[in-house]
DNA sequence: ATATTACTACTACATTGTAGCAAGGTGGGT
DNA sequence: ACCCACCTTGCTACAATGTAGTAGTAATAT
């Protein structure tokens, strides 16, 4: 897959599987529940549909899907650090990406990859 | 109006009306076509929804619809920043809006404007 | 005056956001 | 072993957003 671009739902399922791993609907929702209010079903139907969209794998794994992801995070975030750089900051993307360095959102590697992706500009 | 929630699409076309002020639908959409590739009629479904929802008010002028902003860029932009700083780049807002200061993107005034408005946390 | 062009209103259809319901699976109590 | 309660899953639904076509109307050019 081309570098995905992800809307707001699919990024907050992401971020979870990014951080856990392969996890179930229910070990996803359990996460998101308090940043975005979902219903399980809701949750559910989002993970569904990122499955026929390429972004994530499901596997059954001792009687329940597990969920995982087809994107690693710099990949998954490539195209919204463009445009939040682009289009809001207007700046050019390396600044913006060397704020990744004062957080923990993403390990040094990944700012490496990263930066390595919006390099290539490769969308 | 609260702080507005701005999809990409109703960013793409306030963004060309915080520049040009109050403008038809053809001028929005000569402007946002190289960054879209918007029909049209796109372009103006977008705007007339706008209205709808509260972000632009439209007033005739020599024949034609002429529509301007109901936020001002700091309102419209300030979500977008709280999201991606919290969410994306996991950082305080206040690292991110300082970016600001090294583009064209805000003047002096909308970035301390954005300043306050975040601080509030007044959404 | 009429043809062409531009603008507007209305409609349409796919995708995303949000969630309910019913059927099937499964672990725990008895 | 058996049944109930609950969890998971599949299906369905409906509103909002993304994208755009069509038809009618108004303005312009000649």
């Amino acid at each position: 897959m081309k570098l995905p671009d992800l809307n707001k739902s699919e990024y907050e399922v992401l971020k979870v599987i990014w951080k856990h791993g392969s996890s179930s609907v229910r070990e996803v929702h359990d996460q998101v529940e308090s940043s975005t209010a979902w219903a399980y079903t809701t949750t559910k139907t989002h993970m569904d549909r990122m499955v026929k969209r390429g972004l994530l794998e499901r596997s059954e794994s001792n009687n329940t899907f597990v969920y995982q992801s087809l994107v690693s995070k710099p990949e998954g975030i490539a195209k919204m650090v463009q445009y939040f750089a682009d289009r809001v900051l207007e700046v050019n993307y390396t600044s913006l990406v060397s704020m990744f360095s004062k957080s923990e959102a993403l390990s040094d590697e990944e700012i490496k990859k990263l930066h390595a992706i919006l390099e290539k500009k490769d969308d």
